[in-house]
DNA sequence: CGAGTCTCTGTGAACGTGCACAGTAGCTCA
DNA sequence: TGAGCTACTGTGCACGTTCACAGAGACTCG
């Protein structure tokens, strides 16, 4: 490899390999009509000269950046703590990496993060925007439409379900496979403890639940959590204060689940011969708690993939058919 | 605002304003030399015409760009289900993002990741590499410092601890804390679990183990896990089974203590009173074990801080005066 | 054999900035 | 009054690419 202080440029490639810019352009482009002698002589110089291509001047020209920010809008910060986005984050920086478009990471939980990322894609820095755990009222996803970037996100954006383009999990069906298993395992007192209800978990997986239960038998054995293992806690807390003679539990988040388990053991239940917990997830979470739970698990990698590869489409000018809804699968453990 | 259908550019704001862009530029760039009537023409013009500046034409020229890669080595696909990592990646994300620095994250698990991260470096487009979890061996580090750019670590890099600038806890006097703590309450037979030794959270907390207890009295009772929960299981067993008379375990994460928890459960042993567990990091998972872990808690969100604080301070020419070593804080709970 | 293809190549212009430079106007001070 | 400041402004060039265009040579076919 050459001495260089300099990086070297189209220009040194093509002065080392006796042909002109245009034609290393070409080669570098994938554009069909360069000799063979041109190609080899090409290739050579790039690896002589160590040569890698300024994206900066290249998206300047073509106005296309070879990156996606991915927008993670959690006012509670817990998002992290959330087991599905390391799945999240491993897969689409995969995907992402084999097609060589780099990742950018932003945070928008106040109004100056979301100013933040508005002026980043208005800037033109980045070709798609991924939304990840989108809450319903989120001003995000408005202000992003007025731009001309592809947007996508991960999991329905509750009341813009037909304005941003989403993969999730079957929360719904999801919901009512645990709920219809609980009715067949002979439960009759059956509660649930939601996620909050701005959130696609929260909403979806509640509806799931009243559709095989009916609105009105549910209705006083509903609590909500916030997707924290306190917040399960309490929840349960309430709901045997409420209704003491339940004898079995929908809980929206294994986490949550870890913290009604907890609560029961306190009160003195025993589960799931007293009552039965089942979570949601199929996180890590589930396998150490004691018992260990029934959960639901989603095809995570699957809806992480899909999200990613919705976008890339899009972004490649595909057309949107609608959202892509992958099935969920029941996970028997001790807890119910 | 107006109507646009290609972005504004620095030209549109001056001739807007009425000024040259030369002097948009400096108003910018903090220039001082910019009158307080151009500055409010400026000012209005930018707000009217919905200016953002293009960053790829700016660094085109500049050759700084503004963007700060994260690159996570992680072979074995358990980092983001380390929830140290998800303190990191908000810490980190939040403090660039108040230097309107962005942050592009990258996986470097193989040698063809590793060969796009260095390309990507190499091609000029960060002016700084947060390298995250890199273990012992990996020729990422080399690679990179052959490279003219900034390269921080969170964690020592082991081996080459005086080649790349890091910040990190006090594994090694945490674990002598433990230690300590386990032979003040009177046990005797202490054995321990450790991460793997290519990791600093292996190394360093086995020698501060060592450091309490000698290396010869210790000898025998040293197990290796891989910082899983299963690992965890499968060490307490071996350890059981060399050393049936231990009254004590201090395990290298919370995560591998839960997992030796199920297996001294299994084996009948009480915990705490036939044997102490002790777990490292105060993970969420030390509090959802039966019974919670007593531990060691990392300041972690200040170690991200630091290890930030670093790559910026360098990146504006700072000299790098040594790592930044960070206490670490026993946690009694119920297991110890 | 001339016109029309096909393959391949080089060149000028443009993308949107920052920076160095040259310049202007007003002020101070000898 | 003129030299030397200070405060401010405009302009040309460079950064490293891609793209459209023009053109050269070889081959095909009526």
């Amino acid at each position: 490899m050459l001495v260089q202080r300099r990086r070297p440029t189209i220009h040194d490639v093509a002065a080392v390999a006796g042909v002109s810019r245009g034609t290393v352009s070409r080669l570098l482009n994938g554009d069909k009509y360069v000799s063979t002698s041109a190609k080899v002589a090409i290739e050579r110089a790039i690896a002589e000269t160590g040569y890698v291509v300024n994206r900066n001047a290249r998206s300047l020209v073509t106005q296309r950046t070879g990156s996606v920010v991915m927008v993670l809008s959690e006012p509670q910060e817990k998002l992290f703590e959330d087991p599905n986005f390391s799945v999240l984050l491993r897969t689409a920086t995969r995907r992402l990496a084999e097609r060589d478009v780099s990742l950018v990471l932003m945070i928008a939980a106040d109004d100056s993060d979301r100013d933040r990322v508005v002026r980043y894609v208005r800037g033109g820095h980045a070709d798609g925007v991924l939304l990840i755990s989108t809450h319903a009222g989120d001003p995000l996803p408005d202000r992003l439409s007025d731009i001309p970037v592809m947007a996508v996100a991960q999991g329905a954006v509750l009341g813009r379900e037909n304005v941003i383009p989403y993969a999730a999990a079957d929360d719904r069906e999801g919901a009512r496979q645990m709920t219809r298993y609980l009715a067949g395992q002979g439960r009759r007192r059956i509660a649930t403890i939601t996620g909050p209800l701005d959130t696609p978990g929260g909403a979806l997986r509640l509806a799931g639940f009243c559709d095989v239960l009916g609105r009105r038998a549910a209705k006083r054995l509903i609590e909500h959590g916030d997707y924290t293992q306190l917040g399960g806690e309490s929840a349960m807390a309430r709901l045997l204060e409420r209704a003491p003679d339940i004898d079995a539990v929908f809980v929206g988040s294994d986490l949550m689940a870890a913290g009604a388990l907890s609560t029961l053991r306190a009160a003195g239940r025993r589960v799931p011969d007293d009552v039965a917990v089942a979570g949601f997830d199929d996180s890590a979470v589930a396998m150490t708690t004691h018992p260990p739970l029934t959960t639901i698990r989603q095809p995570l990698a699957r809806v992480a993939e899909e999200t990613v590869g919705l976008l890339l489409g899009l972004i490649d000018g595909a057309e949107y058919t609608g959202p892509v809804i992958l099935p969920t699968e029941l996970v028997v453990r001790e807890s119910a």
